[in-house]
DNA sequence: TATAATATCTAGATATATCTTGATATATTA
DNA sequence: TAATATATCAAGATATATCTAGATATTATA
């Protein structure tokens, strides 16, 4: 169940944005979001996400369905069921949630769109993991570099940095 | 609860010099400090530490969270709880504090800084920033590069791998 | 100055919600 | 019959917060 079920208001004016969405509390607006777009059940939303996210991110059933359960459970949907089917729909009660977290919500739905609207994601998955492989090599120098050395290495990143900032400028 | 709770100014000339940073009450300028550039919930000011210190400190959660609930009780941080995080916000209250002792709290974030770069960790520090400056970019084209770009930003990327590793290699 | 009292901190145990992995069940479809 | 679509469930991992016990530093007191 949601954790803060029974929390009423009293909240502080500007939330800011975090960083990295998609955190722990996370995937209920993805999905309430995917519901306000139309009814969808379960199976259905998952591989919508997966669709999405071009394979990289698929909610495990263990996740997902709970949720469903306490939407039903909180009102924030109604469900049918058919053939074997639950499919929900967002009802008022969920669209005054979703208003109501209007911020944290918008902040997941920039980072998705932020880390998915991407079509090539295999050979950027090349890219990211030699990115990390970079980190390792990071990770070993620390400690151990001098003031002049660490400045090398500043500016070898710096460097790369802007040859890439030139690939992708110049289209 | 803060031993100081009701000293004011006057008593500061008692205050002997610390030689060595971030002594016995430091930890509420240093999380105050941290709150002062946004809100946060406890543990993301403890992983916030452990990062900005890479890795050499770690608040422990006994320290952290009953500094919170501290800074709530004295008004200077007003919080809100949402998906299990409570997240707190500097108050006018908390800055005014910070204000009033604006020297000790220089003090222990200058130290700190000494303390850290002292162990290489300030320099560090700077790496890992421009590392993931380059990660910003890297996101910036998922979107629109096509195989001959990803491949050319592979390569400088497996090119400034192997510089450094010649930089952290040749000791 | 010595000792006691108190505050702060570390380390770690405990609690709870969320999520992942993966197993199982059942119905449908190829 | 095999594969796919759909749902349920259990086990374990992780994020986050709370709490306790003990160590150490600081202040108060005798």
């Amino acid at each position: 169940m949601f954790r803060d079920r029974f929390i009423r208001g009293e909240r502080s004016f500007h939330r800011q944005s975090r960083e990295s969405a998609f955190q722990k509390g996370d995937l209920k607006y993805v999905i309430l979001d995917l519901l306000k777009d139309k009814p969808r059940h379960g199976y259905e939303i998952i591989r919508e996400l997966e669709e999405q996210s071009m394979g990289t991110y698929k909610p495990s059933p263990g996740a997902v369905y709970p949720t469903l359960q306490m939407f039903e459970d909180m009102g924030y949907t109604s469900s049918t069921e058919r053939d074997g089917k639950k499919t929900y729909t967002i009802t008022d009660e969920g669209l005054r949630f979703l208003a109501e977290r209007k911020d944290s919500a918008d902040e997941v739905r920039s980072h998705i769109k932020r880390r998915w609207s991407f079509k090539n994601v295999g050979r950027m998955a090349m890219v990211m993991k030699e990115y990390h492989a970079l980190e390792n090599v990071l990770g070993r120098g620390f400690r151990t570099l001098d003031a002049e050395q660490t400045k090398q290495i500043r500016e070898i990143l710096i460097n790369a940095r802007s040859e890439i900032e030139n690939i992708i400028g110049e289209e």
